[in-house]
RNA sequence: GGGCCUGUAGCUCAAUUGGUUAGAGCAGAGCGCUCAUAACGCUUUGGUUGGGGGUUCAAGUCCCUCCGGGCCUACCA
């Protein structure tokens, strides 16, 4: 029994994520959080909408709607759509909550009081037509290197030479087309990272067991040039956490807001203030998980991200935390996702390409989604998805492997026995054997789930089921049945009891389908497995059943093909 | 340009971190079974581990080089 703090990164709330975004970080921290349940331990899973900056503000206006309006509709869609996926967040936060407004403040204010806190007077593109003040890669110009039209203030997509705003010939705003601009000078406070460069070094270099993709992003970082370079946290925009030293103005800094990269990993903390609030728990409720001093020694944090998050993970949020000066739990590890492709090309919103969450759930239930997206998860490389290995592993998995174990048991025991677990004969030898390897594949299975290894997990689980089919088909009570049906009753005994733990060793990744197995098994209590010869003993003779629907209907060669040309884009 | 990751069977991935004959699933072939969602089980065909060179008793693994793919490069988030 430990206790486990879980937080996903946060989804972007200028619009509905694609599956992409969903295995990169909500999905496995789910997966891993409901596994850590079943354990036994104590588990708090927390993500939020990161609601502020540029695109969330463009993203508003190109629907008509006011900002905060905006931020609130979207924030309820995306969780409806989480709770569509099944995704066991103990809170949904929101990074524009009050709490993260007084959290980031207060952090501000700490850094401030430790010298970690710069004033800058800097220069940045002002679009008049606009009426804001705009980010590198919202100007367009003609590269002045390759000559291209549409390359970017921060680097042109075309040469992929690194530029300066001021470099390009003919800038004008990406947003609205506008050549009305100007330089402005403009005050911002910098976050002073470089003071902590020795102490972040030390850090990192403490985390031996880090997948080198995180350790090696942070490292570069770290290292390159002239070393961590420190950062801007404010930006001139009106939607956002007002600037403020604690809970006092900060004087010349009116107007302004904190940079949405600085608020969006204080909402972790925020959110799991929003937790205690909502479940009616005063402040010592959170507190325990993320204050040392306040009880979070124990506690065990993991973060999951995309790959493009770590450096904020790695880097200027740690600094935030260690630099208040305040004893705040740092991250014990974190699990990094590479991207998923969608039929070899990237997903693209703009192009509506690849498949959006919402989409996903229209076509097929959570579970298909779920299994396929975490046991193709793309935790070494990046990976592909494709149609036709979606339709290949669900039909097989799922479908062939699990379903039809569930259907030929059930069906075979109402057909000779009735709805009920029938009695007669005893387990032997060929039962034992199956109880011994089962054993030994929990084991692993529970090793990969321990480490944060899915792919390999669902491998494991699946290998699990297959053991059932093996055995079934190896003892045949359909042919004993004729001879002996004492035997027969006990292999049925024995395969119903199977179906009942695949019930519960499946419900990290299928958590609709483990209900319906156990709710039709009549066995919905079921714990994690402490020992698989006594979880096969659990529906004892007589325990009655129902014979459930298809687990999962078959997605057929026409169904993929439609869905193919559905979704192929523009 | 710089840094990092990566290339293994037709496809998707493993390989206890340098250690026997490189393994699984899918797809293909054959056989069996008839309880089941045309499902299941067994057997089986596929590999010069991107190319070349080196270190070592031993290399998919380490080094060099070439070729291909990807990510990051600090104001998108």
């Amino acid at each position: 029994m430990a206790r486990h703090l879980i937080t996903s990164a946060l989804p972007y709330i200028n619009g509905i994520k694609h599956l992409g975004n969903l295995i990169g970080s909500q999905l496995p921290s789910d997966v891993y959080a409901r596994y850590l349940r079943a354990r036994g331990h104590e588990v708090l899973l927390i993500c939020a909408t990161d609601e502020h900056g540029t695109p969330a503000e463009l993203a508003a206006a190109k629907a008509g709607q006011p900002v905060d309006e905006f931020c609130t509709a979207m924030w309820q869609t995306q969780k409806d759509i989480a709770d569509g996926f099944r995704l066991s967040f103990d809170h949904f936060g929101r990074s524009s909550s009050e709490r993260n407004h007084a959290l980031t403040q207060h952090f501000a204010g700490k850094l401030a009081d430790a010298g970690l806190i710069e004033e800058v007077m800097e220069k940045q593109v002002y679009s008049n037509a606009d009426g804001r003040y705009l980010p590198d890669r919202y100007i367009e110009g003609t590269c002045p290197n390759c000559g291209y039209d549409k390359a970017r203030g921060d680097q042109c997509e075309n040469c992929t030479k690194q530029l300066d705003p001021v470099d390009l010939i003919e800038p004008r705003s990406a947003i609205s087309g506008s050549t009305d601009l100007e330089v402005r000078e403009t005050k911002h406070l910098y976050l002073r990272q470089s003071k902590m460069r020795a102490q972040l070094s030390d850090w990192i270099d403490a985390q031996s067991d880090w997948p080198i993709l995180t350790t090696s992003i942070a490292r570069k970082w770290l290292n390159d040039g002239d070393g961590l370079q420190d950062r801007g946290i404010t930006r001139d925009l009106d939607w956002g956490v007002p600037v403020k030293r604690g809970a006092d103005d900060w004087p010349g800094m009116d107007g302004k807001v904190f940079y949405v990269w600085f608020d969006a990993p204080i909402e972790y903390i925020a959110a799991t203030a929003e937790w205690a609030d909502a479940t009616g728990q005063d402040d010592t409720a959170w507190q325990r998980w993320w204050r040392e001093d306040m009880g979070a020694d124990d506690v065990h944090y993991t973060q999951f991200m995309a790959k493009d998050n770590i450096p904020f993970h790695t880097l200027s949020f740690p600094v935030t935390l260690m630099g208040s000066n305040e004893p705040w739990k740092l991250v014990n590890y974190i699990k990094g996702f590479n991207w998923l492709n969608y039929e070899g090309g990237k997903f693209s919103t703009s192009q509506g390409r690849g498949i959006f969450m919402n989409e996903a759930l229209e076509i097929l239930p959570s579970d298909y989604w779920r299994w396929w997206l975490v046991s193709n998860a793309p935790e070494g490389d990046d990976a592909n998805f494709t149609w036709e290995g979606f339709q290949g592993g669900v039909n097989k998995d799922l479908a062939d492997v699990l379903g039809n174990f569930v259907s030929r048991v059930t069906k075979f025991c109402r057909s000779k026995f009735g709805e009920v677990v029938p009695q007669g004969g005893a387990y032997g030898p060929a039962e034992e054997a199956v109880v011994a390897e089962i054993t030994k594949r929990l084991e692993t299975y529970q090793a990969h789930m321990d480490a944060i290894e899915l792919r390999k997990a669902t491998a494991e689980l699946r290998a699990i089921w297959v053991a059932g089919n093996e055995y079934l088909q190896a003892a045949e009570p359909w042919a004993v049945f004729k001879t002996d049906p004492e035997r027969s009753a006990a292999i049925v005994r024995f395969a119903l009891n199977l179906i009942a733990l695949y019930g519960v060793l499946a419900r990290p990744f299928v958590p609709d389908a483990s209900d319906t197995i156990l709710t039709a098994m009549n066995a919905g209590e079921a714990k994690w497995p402490e020992d698989v010869a006594e979880a096969l003993h659990s529906l004892p003779a007589g325990h009655a059943f129902t014979v459930p629907d298809v687990l999962f209907a078959k997605i057929s060669d026409e169904d993929r093909e439609a869905l193919a040309a559905r979704f192929a884009g523009k």
